[in-house]
DNA sequence: AAAATCTTTCAATTATTTCTGAAAGTTCAG
DNA sequence: CTGAACTTTCAGAAATAATTGAAAGATTTT
């Protein structure tokens, strides 16, 4: 296969990827592109590569540094801004990980406990009330989970992980 | 908190929480409600408390069996359909592990192993083979912690991974 | 302090997704 | 068979989300 053939399946792989997992199109191109290029683009750079406008590119790019996932790069004698992913993956999958739990896992722990302060003895409420908290209990355990990948070393789970299999 | 109350704020919260999780809010409604159903639902009894239109239940109640999370439930005497959703919670986050699983991290290894057989030498050649490499191989290992966790006994897990605490 | 260069914002537009409801399809009792 | 009871389908409508582009805001240079 050839580069710009490579590139560009690799932009839209995963660009259809983003959406299910929340991420709009360009937000996960415009990163997509930055991680595999080999020094810091400007915003003109990426609109271009990408064709998308101005606008589009500065509020995704905006999303990415929120994220934690790009950064702004000075380059000494330029005005302009230019922008970095943070190259190692690992680190980025821990971080995606822990953006989502917050947005995704914690608010639903929080709205559970509260659900689960229903004082109802008919049999609808015993049934809400018995599987709400077997909702709240298994979500807290993923929660669990996900915090020890967040915290770990690559190496270091994936050592536990093999252990595990036996 | 009173049940109705409760009952709403449940179906909110779940519903919102969908489209982060890339399911629409009708689906994940009717799986709330089904989860929390002290018995078998019609579809017209589901149409009637999510004020939802036929085709929409119809439609989502479709999803939610291929998804393998709810089933049909016919009862004897009975000319119409009727819904259960499974209620073993551990054994539903394995589910929707699983088919995400398939859907997201699956075909993006495939994606990756292609372009890995890119032949360029230049330097964004080799930036880029380089990206996608690492990329590929984090996947895998994301790949291979979900696998554990869907193909383990709750309590087994939550004891293993306490130990790893230590 | 004006001009030049670049960034940010946001109302309007465009694209995408979801939902509706009526029509067509299916099943089954009589 | 026939028709009542139920389910499925799908074209169009409605709702939601993403994008554009031009104007307003910054910041630096002259």
């Amino acid at each position: 296969m050839e580069l710009a053939l490579a590139k560009s399946k690799y932009l839209e792989t995963w660009g259809s990827l983003a959406k299910q997992w929340g991420i709009n199109r360009t937000m996960a191109q415009i990163h997509a592109l930055l991680l595999v290029a080999p020094k810091p683009m400007s915003a003109e750079n990426i609109m271009d590569q990408l064709q998308v406008s101005r606008g589009n590119a500065n509020m995704n790019l905006r999303a990415l540094i929120e994220w934690g996932i790009v950064e702004k790069k000075l380059i000494p004698g330029e005005r302009r801004e230019f922008f970095v992913a943070k190259k190692d993956i690992w680190e980025l999958f821990k971080q995606i990980g822990k953006e989502r739990r917050k947005r995704e896992i914690e608010p639903v722990i929080t709205a559970l406990e509260e659900l689960k302060t229903l004082d109802d003895k008919s049999l609808e409420g015993l049934e809400f009330k018995k599987i709400v908290t077997e909702i709240a209990s298994v979500t807290k355990k993923l929660n669990k989970i996900v915090d020890i990948a967040i915290q770990s070393d690559e190496h270091w789970l994936m050592g536990k992980m093999t252990d595990l299999l036996k």
